[in-house]
DNA sequence: TTGATTTTTAAATAATTTTCAAAAATGTCG
DNA sequence: CGACATTTTTGAAAATTATTTAAAAATCAA
C-alpha cells in the first residue's frame, strides 16, 4: 500500500488531494511547506510526493533539491497557471509529472497512478483501492463491491480479478494468468482458467464488460 | 520495449524528444549531461541513446567515447548546424546516425527507428505502438485502431499486419510471411496468406493502401 | 463429515482459418 | 497492340479450433 506526502501550504488543499487519496487507497502524511516536507523525508520513505511549488519558507524547488540529495522518491509537482512554466517543465532535478492548478482532483489521481506505475513497476500498482465505474476492489479488506453492493468472490476469482485490474490494458496470455494467478505451468487443454472467468464475469456484472476475451490469446482488463 | 537514454542539458529539449518517443512507444530516461550519462550506462543496459554534442562537463564526443569502452549500445549525435560537421561523420568512435539541430521530433524518429532496424535485427524494432498515419497498432494491449477507432483483427490477422509493419519498407516474400506468421513450410497452391491479407485490408480501411502486392514475390508495408 | 470451492469433463456455441472456384488484374510474347 | 498465361483478389462455404456453458467430480477446510 503506497504512501504519499502532500506538501501544500493551504490546508484546504491538502485536505482536499488527501480524501481523493485515501479514496483511491492510498495512505496519506501531509507537509505545510517545504522545511517540514524535507524534515519529513530524512526520517521516513515515501512512495511519492505531492509537491506545491509555492510555499513560504522552502518553495517546491528548493525542497525538491533538498529531497533529492538523499531520495529518489517520485514527485508530482503543483503549479498555479503560467507559473514558472519552465522551471517545471525543465526542472534539472526532474520532477516525475506536474499537475496545473486548479486541477480536477480525478486528474492528479491518475497522473499518481500513472507516475507509480512507470516508475515502480515491480510493485506494480500499489493502490489498495481500485474504482472501475462502479467496481470497486479492495485489496487489503479482500471485499469487491458493485454499485456499492459487495459481492462474494471466492478466493481464486478475487486473485484473477485482481491481477488482470492491476494490469490492465495489456493483453493477458492464458499461461501468463494461470502461471501468475494459480502458478502452474500450463500443460494441455486446461478449462479451468475459463471457468474462473465465466466465474468473475458472473459476479461483477454489469462491468463483466471490461473482461474482453482475445481469441487465441487470453484475456485482456479494459482500462 | 525499447529503452532510450537521451542526453542533453537543455531540458526542454530532453523533454520534447521524451515526449514523442513515448507517443511512439518507447522507455525513456534522460541524463543532463555526459557524466550523468556515464554513470548511468555503467548500471543500466540501453537500446539506444540519444546524445547533444555540446554539453558542459564531458561533451558528447567524449561521454560517446567512454561509454563505448564498455558498451556498443547505438548512439545517436545531435549537433547545431555547422558544428563540428567533420568531426561527427568521420568520428572514429563511431556514433550511428546524427541528427542536426535544429530537427523534426518526426525526423528524429524515423533515425531512431532506422538506427534500432539497422543494428538490432533481433529485436526487430522493438516499439510498443507504431503510428502509420491513423493506423495505430499496441503491441501489448493488442489494440489496432483506424482514425481512433477500434478495430477486431483475428489473432492471425493481427500476427499478419505486426509482422508487415515491423518489417515495413522491404519486400516480404510469400514464403517468408507464411514461414514467420504460420510457421510452415508453404507447400503447394495455398491461397491462405492472400486471404488474410485481403482481411487485413478490409479492416485497416483506409489505410490498405499501405499493404503493395509485388506480383510474384509477395507484398510490402510501405514506410 | 459437511459445505464450499476448485477442477475436470463434455456438449454446445461461436469465431477463425482454410479451401475452393470464379473474376480481376498483371505481365509476356508474338 | 492484343491474346494468353500467370498470379492475385474476392466471396462464400467448409473445416477446424477455441470458448462458453453447465454439470459432475474432486479437493479442501472447518
Amino acid at each position: 500500500m503506497a504512501k504519499l506526502l502532500i506538501v501544500d501550504d493551504e490546508p484546504r488543499i491538502r485536505d482536499l488531494i488527501a480524501k481523493y487519496a485515501q479514496y483511491e487507497g492510498y495512505e496519506t502524511v501531509q507537509a505545510q511547506d517545504g522545511v517540514d516536507a524535507v524534515q519529513l523525508c530524512r526520517k521516513n520513505d515515501y512512495d511519492l510526493i505531492i509537491m506545491d511549488v509555492m510555499m513560504p519558507q522552502l518553495n517546491g524547488f528548493a525542497a525538491t533539491k533538498e529531497i533529492r540529495r538523499t531520495k529518489q522518491t517520485p514527485i508530482i509537482m503543483l503549479s498555479a497557471r503560467g507559473e514558472e512554466y519552465d522551471r517545471i517543465h525543465g526542472f534539472e532535478l526532474g520532477v516525475d509529472d506536474y499537475v496545473q492548478k486548479p486541477f480536477s482532483p480525478k486528474e492528479l489521481m491518475m497522473r499518481i497512478d500513472a507516475v507509480l506505475r512507470r516508475l515502480s513497476p515491480k510493485v506494480e500498482s500499489m493502490k489498495d483501492v481500485f474504482h472501475i465505474e462502479g467496481l470497486c476492489i479492495n485489496c487489503s479488506s479482500r471485499i469487491v463491491t458493485v454499485d456499492g453492493k459487495k459481492v462474494p468472490l471466492s478466493p481464486k476469482e478475487f486473485e484473477l480479478l485482481l491481477y488482470m485490474v492491476r494490469h490492465r490494458g495489456i493483453a493477458l496470455t492464458r499461461d501468463r494468468l494461470l502461471d501468475q494467478v494459480w502458478g502452474f505451468d500450463y500443460f494441455g487443454d486446461n478449462r479451468t482458467l475459463d471457468t474462473h472467468i465465466k466465474l468473475v464475469r458472473k459476479h461483477i456484472e454489469p462491468y463483466s464488460k471490461y473482461i474482453v476475451t482475445l481469441r487465441g490469446v487470453g484475456y485482456r482488463f479494459e482500462e
